[in-house]
DNA sequence: CAAAAATAGGACTCATTCAGTCCTGATTCA
DNA sequence: TGAATCAGGACTGAATGAGTCCTATTTTTG
């Protein structure tokens, strides 16, 4: 396996749209329709964003979620780090020194760290930007999507 | 997170050891000795490796197992793959095309696809030989541990 | 000023998966 | 023949993730 988690994969589907759309926000409904994703987790996952400094959010009648930062300065890293907490492969690699039993007579720690560095570093070199300039779809169907469903 | 499973830790744990004794095979109850990791579990990723074709094993009563390849031709990603599964960051990225409920209009799937070759690429470039370089501990170590712990 | 629409935050439940244990059989060596 | 070891799978308990829901708080609009 060795997956990530469905919040992180939601955040970076949402991420993308949004920065396909920069021009204005979009409310958690609107993007749950957008990209066919069950609401109460989309506004679960649009919080925790926000929570992170990854996206602004304006309340009232017409507020909603917009990135708030360029989105060439967003890393894949920097999401997935946003949504499962950071990207530690094994227990070993976690801040607290001491999490791990065998710490002292263990030979592997550094390993673990480059494996760590290794991954963290492939998904650092890629962008939102470059995620949302081959994900964008024809313009036209900005919203004709729009309740199609029902949730 | 983001972490693999214990499965694939405690197998790069004992792959490295076995790497750094290649003069002879080691049985299950030896290397959990060594390795400090439980007994029954350390039993059942070694299974898991010799069928995955990473271990040879011996049978009988000095049987046991050893790395039934060069440790530079091993990568990380083989590892983890043996024991976790096939890296797939995402359900969508999984060989059975239609897992994915969106497949049709997501225009995001290249962008998965190139996520996880990045990752599986970082992965491939670790060959178990550079783990085990770094890991050899002082070699009169060798068995001193033997028996500091009861399972 | 009041109502509607949206976010903020957290508690909660259910399903899935993982870690770990155990048992039964097959193989090898002394 | 018997002891030690691997082979394979069934099983249980715990941890974690996915998803839902409820109650504020904020902002716009009529
Ligand atoms: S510090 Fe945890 S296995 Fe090395
Ligand atoms: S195919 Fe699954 S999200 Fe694109």
């Amino acid at each position: 396996m060795l997956r990530m988690t469905k919040q992180a994969d939601y955040g970076i589907v949402l991420m993308s749209y949004l920065a396909n759309q920069p021009e204005r926000p979009f409310s958690a409904p609107d993007l749950a329709v957008e990209t066919q994703l069950p609401l109460p987790t989309v506004s679960k996952v649009l919080k925790h964003l926000c929570r992170e400094g990854l996206l602004s959010s304006h309340r009232g009648v017409k507020g909603g979620y917009s990135l708030s930062q360029d989105p060439r300065q967003i890393t894949v890293a920097a999401m997935i780090a946003a949504l499962d907490g950071p990207i530690a492969f094994t227990e070993c690699i976690e801040d607290t020194p001491g999490s791990c039993s065998q710490e002292d007579n263990c030979h592997l720690r550094a390993n673990w760290q480059r494996i760590n560095q290794s991954v963290t570093q492939a998904l650092e070199d890629i962008s939102l930007f470059d995620l949302a300039v081959s994900s964008r779809p024809p313009l036209v169907q900005l919203g004709s999507v729009r309740g199609a469903l029902a949730n």
